[in-house]
DNA sequence: TATTGTTATACTCTATAACTATA
DNA sequence: TATAGTTATAGAGTATAACAATA
């Protein structure tokens, strides 16, 4: 949003939420765009966003990974990684290499040069989440976060 | 995704997630999306989406409200509101008319047919906030609601 | 026949900046 | 000058379907 603070709305905006207040649904969506923002901010000089930032992780903790189990795990189509890695591999951050037995699956691994920004995004994911531990309150956490890996496991 | 069941990854998909596992911001983003979807499909027969879901009840219960504090109550700029707006009015769900003391601003307000549209999303609204529920457990929705808005409200 | 990864294509949601009409 | 809303434009991020290479 461009302009948050207005001399000729001040105060004025009591907006009614009604229903919307209560609903896990709109507060989960008004939550996580919070903190994709606060992320991306905190991130922004490394230039890499919280989707690379998963798909980094996910590579360095399982090397030789083929792309459609990267997709999987991170919750998205294959075709959506694509262009992803496709940026990850130019930039020299993964690399590419396909398996002797089966010539159609690529192994994906971090480079030296990955491995370095993925520290970097970690330092800046471990601020961001002191951010968020100062918030929920430490006594909260561990329950709050089961209950999200309930959801997204559970519903649909 | 496609095609989530698959005979050749059978099990085989033990994949790290390493720190990720333990991450708010990563695990609001699965949890987010996941009852998106649900309830995207719940809705999906009446054609409406979350965020025109959240336009309506924000209009039916701030008759007049104008687009530029509609779109700062929905989080969001005037500028991505004015096609979601367009298409409402167009479909006869929402008026908009001119004030007469200040000609640059609209009033909106539901239309009957809105008000039914409405009514039918709260429905299922209702039934997505019960499986939520159901997932949650009674005695820790109040906490984790909380938390949602206080995340919302205070990271960034 | 089935699967891996790519391509073509499109859709949703979002933003910034420049604009118009009013104030 | 400042504000309300629109338009032009662009950029994430996502999906489906059809495809080539391989199994």
């Amino acid at each position: 949003m461009a302009n948050t603070r207005t001399r000729v709305q001040n105060g004025v905006e009591r907006v009614k939420y009604g229903p919307l207040a209560q609903w896990i649904g709109f507060n989960l969506r008004m939550a996580q765009e919070s903190t994709f923002q606060a992320f991306s901010h905190l991130s922004k000089e490394i230039g890499e966003t919280p989707g690379r930032f998963a798909a980094l992780t996910l590579i360095g903790r399982n090397p030789g990974i083929s792309q459609t189990v990267l997709s999987r795990a991170s919750g998205r189509d294959k075709s959506s990684l694509t262009p992803v890695l496709e940026g990850l591999v130019r930039r020299g951050l993964v690399a590419r290499r396909r398996t002797d037995h089966d010539r159609r699956t690529y192994r994906l691994s971090l480079t030296a040069e990955g491995e370095r920004t993925l520290g970097r995004l970690n330092k800046c994911a471990k601020r961001h989440e002191r951010n968020l531990d100062r918030i929920i309150g430490a006594r909260d956490r561990a329950k709050f976060l089961q209950i999200l890996k309930k959801i997204a496991a559970e519903i649909g």
